[in-house]
DNA sequence: TTTTCTGCAAATCCTTTGCATATCC
DNA sequence: GGATATGCAAAGGATTTGCAGAAAA
């Protein structure tokens, strides 16, 4: 859930749509319900299944191409499978990365120690068995900047 | 690259394979030495590509097969498109995440003024447009703790 | 009424799997 | 010789796309 009331948040949906020239649909209404009433970074096929109750006609890949609006008009964000292939990194060592999300998808190595240490909050440390922490800047790699 | 040579890296992957009871096969030593000459964090397909003109005759499936065996035994990590399915969070404002990644893939917020602000060194600001940080944490959460 | 969206179906892309053969220990 | 890995081919799952009809502005 989130730190804004429904109401608040459909407001600035319609906004949001209005200011991209996106029409408003129920089916886009549904979606964007189903996503800030849940707290589970719901997938595509989630969200399908729970809008199928009420929406009966309701196409997945109409879901699919919803939540990549969405997320282009920046309303909301993925936050997993970045919807790309698979790649590794050799290098087992702590550190982080660097994706440029313009166009070359180039993920660079950055040192930790630039960042200073980052401090897990006891409280979280205690509920769950952190292993790993991942942080990863995004942004324009200075390549793809050059050629706009 | 990383920082230790060719030969410590080649020595440190066989004794790991050995400790894991994993064979040395050709392919194995071919796919672990791509991977430790690149530093463009490879995909199955570009590793496929880069051994072919010295192995023409390996096969696609044996690399994936293989980045997710060095994966399993952590001397590679995976760090793009981490298998799953997309999954969205309606959220905007900035925040982090807490991953299970023991069996229930549960993603949790995490509040930022809980890690204290990330600073950007200045180097990095000055090459890359930095758009966007994200800082997730995995491990275990309480519930599949419980479940062991 | 013109533009934009949806549902349907098919296609695509990435990754995994079953099985027989070849390779490693 | 027994266990493990590979190549081949086929399957699987997630996501995308083309298109015609339906709905929104």
């Amino acid at each position: 859930m989130l730190n804004k009331n429904t109401e608040e948040l459909l407001n600035l949906f319609r906004d949001k749509c209005k200011e991209n020239g996106l029409s408003m649909t129920p089916q886009r209404l549904a979606i964007y319900k189903a996503l800030i009433e849940s707290t589970a970074h719901p997938s595509a096929e989630s969200i399908f299944n729970q809008i199928r109750t009420s929406f009966p006609d309701v196409a997945l890949d109409t879901i699919y191409r919803t939540l990549s609006t969405f997320s282009e008009i920046g309303i909301i964000h993925l936050v997993e499978g970045y919807g790309e292939v698979k790649r590794y990194d050799p290098n087992t060592e702590p550190h982080h990365h660097f994706r440029c999300t313009t166009r070359c998808n180039k993920i660079v190595d950055l040192h930790a120690d630039s960042f200073g240490k980052l401090k897990i909050p006891p409280k979280i440390e205690k509920k769950y068995n952190v292993s790993g922490i991942k942080v990863v800047l995004e942004g324009a790699c200075d390549g793809c900047l050059k050629d706009n």
